[in-house]
DNA sequence: ACCAAATTTGCATTCGAATGCAATGCGCAG
DNA sequence: CTGCGCATTGCATTCGAATGCAAATTTGGT
């Protein structure tokens, strides 16, 4: 106990900050209180509070968050999990992420999975950081799922699903908003399709692969045309070159995601010399900025992103609070963006 | 000590992870012993350390991030400060800074400096988490920054330049980028000139815009028209229109980033009816990637993004290790990508 | 004014790992 | 076989805040 009061002396005015003994011995009260003061549930007297509080002021007192979560075994803080494309398809997910999360008083820690660091050794380091969730915006092999359940710190996925439903999911219907897409080219008379996707492997390129041509072979188009590139824009490119020069008729070209679907369609005019809309029809998603712009005027599938991010976040926070609640998953409308690279039915 | 041999019955089998405890118990050995496993400089007989990596793995154990960081006065984590705009202008600046932060042991905690959250806020946050740096990829009020050099805590700037030089900064050389640009242009037969920026107090958009305008003056122009955008592509549009009613002879705008560079391309061929190059050319800076595109092919400043994240992290380092270093101010070239949206001096 | 009930307060312990110091063990030379 | 010295090991304490429990204080009722 005297060393309490020894070390703490003249604490505010070294590096490092003062710590609750050190507003306790200005404010003459006792560690306990100062404490209490900084938990809104905390019982104290509005005298004390106002001591301390001041005291608290004077030192630049706050209280020292990695400390309070090794006895309140809750850190305040998530995981959210990026691998370089994840950030591109939707740079902006990571901001309202963070946005909705901070709203909470929580608080991100960023990991990437990259080649030198897999995703087994990414988990081994969350869980070194006892974070209160996880947020993986990537594929995220069922075992680590499963390594975090067992810690019982609770996952939700952005924008791709478990395998056995072991942990949560938001994501924009990527099936659906393809099905559309399928009856609407359809309905505005195109007959000879093909799918531009982004590798098997890559779950959002199979689910929208999965809506276009499951509508299509409903609606008796069996043969559509396929390719595979990597989501890059030259990846698109060099796919539409591929799929003109092997299919003629093709008149209705659909595509992962709009950085393909931008190299498709660049492809397509300047490589293969054919107007869009007129001789093809080409359809993107996401939505990303250059889109829009005058020269594409690509038809595309806009995300909700703030919508989704909102949603990540409440699942999450409900399952901290709440360990024992069973999975659930969310699928989020996307937006179909009607402009003018494909020929289809407004309606 | 009773109750340590108690809490640690069948911990591994529960919920939250096994602590050093249980594998000092199932290991046969004391706490130390296990603390020291895990340290690199750890005295240990290989004896021991077999034995206790061996209990480690049973249980899955690995030393809680957390609690170490409370004893070793380093927590390894960092505060990474972003605004929505910085996501913007490159958004692989995250990911690039995350990936040399993991590579060190590093991990990245995420603030975001919004309406609702100010700069105040966020450093308080920051201070709470006793980070062991910071980098901020937007202006720091100077206060702010030194709030934290007072705690002993390194700031090091991304692509800003503290006032009082009291942190360190890694940044693009973005004056003599445009510097070297007004020349070409010159050189090209440009006489009259425009820049459109992003806002009188976006140090980016300053800093550019005093190159630009700087090398002109020594050139001996001193008249040059100016429009003041969001950075956004539609007010890049909108200053686009502007500046070509007002000045007829307009050959030559450059512009604080490509988003507004690609409005003024495309509002000046459909809206304006300019050819871009030949009745206009057009600059921009930071190369996002629709620049390279067929329809714009946009002469642009590259960032070496990469190699920024690289030095950001490195200088942060030096000073975690080293608070007494002096800050210094790093510049690093950017890469004029010379397309064809401009008639300039190639050499 | 006095006592019981309710509120505040402080004491002591806890979270999990790191570390200075003292104690133990080991190897090796004589 | 003894003793010296170095390498390991364990003990006890520390980091900073939260909290159960008991003590002290206030409040309210009579």
């Amino acid at each position: 106990m005297a060393k309490k009061a020894l070390k703490s002396l003249g604490a505010s005015t070294e590096f490092g900050s003062a710590t609750s003994y050190d507003v306790a011995r200005l404010a003459g009260v006792s560690q306990s209180a100062v404490s209490r003061c900084f938990k809104p549930t905390g019982s104290i007297s509005e005298k004390t509070r106002q001591k301390v509080l001041a005291a608290a002021d004077e030192l630049h007192y706050a209280p020292n968050a990695i400390a309070r979560s090794l006895i309140t075994r809750r850190s305040n803080i998530v995981a959210v999990l990026i691998t370089e494309t994840s950030t591109r398809h939707t740079p902006e997910i990571l901001f309202q992420l963070n946005v909705e999360l901070l709203r909470r008083g929580l608080h991100l820690l960023l990991f990437s999975i990259t080649q030198e660091m897999g995703a087994g050794d990414v988990i081994a380091e969350v869980l070194r950081y006892k974070v209160d969730g996880v947020i993986a915006c990537t594929t995220l092999p069922d075992a680590q799922i499963q390594r975090c359940n067992h810690r019982g710190i609770p996952v939700v996925l952005y924008n791709r699903v478990a395998p056995n439903q072991n942990a949560c999911s938001v994501s924009c219907d990527q099936v659906n908003a393809n099905r559309d897409i399928a009856d609407r080219l359809y309905r505005g008379g195109h007959r000879h399709f093909a799918f531009i996707g982004g590798g098997d492997n890559a779950p959002v390129s199979v689910q929208r692969q999965r809506g276009f041509i499951g509508r299509l072979q409903e609606l008796g188009v069996n043969d559509v045309a396929l390719a595979t590139g990597d989501f890059g824009y030259e990846s698109g490119q060099a796919c539409l070159v591929e799929l003109a020069q092997r299919w003629q008729h093709l008149s209705a070209v659909v595509c992962a995601n709009d950085g393909m679907a931008l190299g498709a369609m660049d492809a397509a005019r300047f490589d293969c010399g054919l107007r869009v809309p007129e001789d093809i029809s080409i359809v993107g998603f996401d939505d990303v900025s250059s889109a829009r712009r005058p020269p594409y005027q690509l038809t595309t599938v806009r995300q909700p992103v703030e919508e989704l991010a909102r949603n990540v976040v409440q699942l999450l926070v409900e399952r901290i609070d709440d360990p024992q609640l069973a999975p659930r998953v969310l699928l989020l409308p996307g937006k179909l963006m009607v402009r003018t690279s494909a020929r289809m039915d407004k309606a």
